[in-house]
DNA sequence: ATACTATTGATATTCATTGACATCAGTCAG
DNA sequence: CTGACTGATGTCAATGAATATCAATAGTAT
């Protein structure tokens, strides 16, 4: 079906993009770096080269099928879109991310957008902080 | 004074650190790159090391003087601490900023930190946008 | 099956940023 | 004011993410 998906948007469907694709459908984290792909392919025995896996993102980003994230401390990281929109909020210490979706922000942004005459393409919001387990984890080592 | 201001947050009042410091307050554009200052520094005659601009602005971050924002595409800017927190509204055309303040959001982010138990550090909220100016020049252009 | 073209993989390369280290400048005691 | 201690600087090398190059290869439509 994923073959029929990449044809709509113009790619041909070949074997790394396929895999690619499954790799972010059914992987657990669901923000993943370039590298964090390309490890996970070699891991699974799939022979893609390091840059064929940066182009294949990039595409994939252009065409809709993956948004891009700049979290705080250089790479970026790819999440596949398939559900709503939603904002996110990163341990720094794990770097676990978490998402959430916020309604009022949501609206307060478009307002602010218009307030200022903008017409508004996108908007990025993320919360950095320490989650729950890494603050149980530093009470512990505090001692 | 800066003099002043560099010691009270540990710092010695070296001559790199000054001019930067100067830079930042003088410079129209309130956000600037590490390359930007460094630029900026060598066509004033003022000889510093590149390693040594990313050093005191790393400096200068920890030390609460200026912030760091990694606007999407790459590089981080700086930009100096001074008056409110505030968050960043970018045309995506001209990559003009302006700074806005909402208190409701700021509000809901805390509140989101802390329904999923986050100690919260620090946040980042861009909104990317076609600015109004922009907005007229295209409609020029296009016709 | 064939031929055409986009795609790939390996590698080299760019670019921003950081590390290493010998030299230098601020600071503070005398 | 001077010297001496220590942190700060500049140069240059090194890293790491991301992109460009390019010959070889795989999809695709005929």
């Amino acid at each position: 079906m994923n073959n029929q998906d990449l044809k709509k948007v113009g790619l041909k469907a070949t074997l790394p993009r396929l895999k690619i694709l499954e790799l972010l459908e059914t992987v657990e984290s669901r923000h993943m770096s370039a590298e964090d792909v390309y490890k996970k392919l070699l891991e699974m025995g799939d022979d893609v080269g390091l840059a064929t896996v940066y182009r294949v993102l990039t595409q994939f980003e252009s065409a809709g099928l993956v948004s891009r994230h700049h979290f705080d401390g250089g790479h970026s990281v790819f999440e596949l879109n398939q559900g709503a929109h939603h904002d996110h909020l990163v341990c720094d210490q794990c770097g676990k991310v978490e998402e959430f979706l916020e309604e009022t922000i949501e609206h307060c942004q478009h307002k602010v957008a218009e307030k200022f005459g903008y017409k508004m393409t996108d908007h990025s919001l993320y919360i950095y902080g320490i989650c729950p387990s890494c603050q149980k984890e530093n009470k512990e080592t505090d001692s």
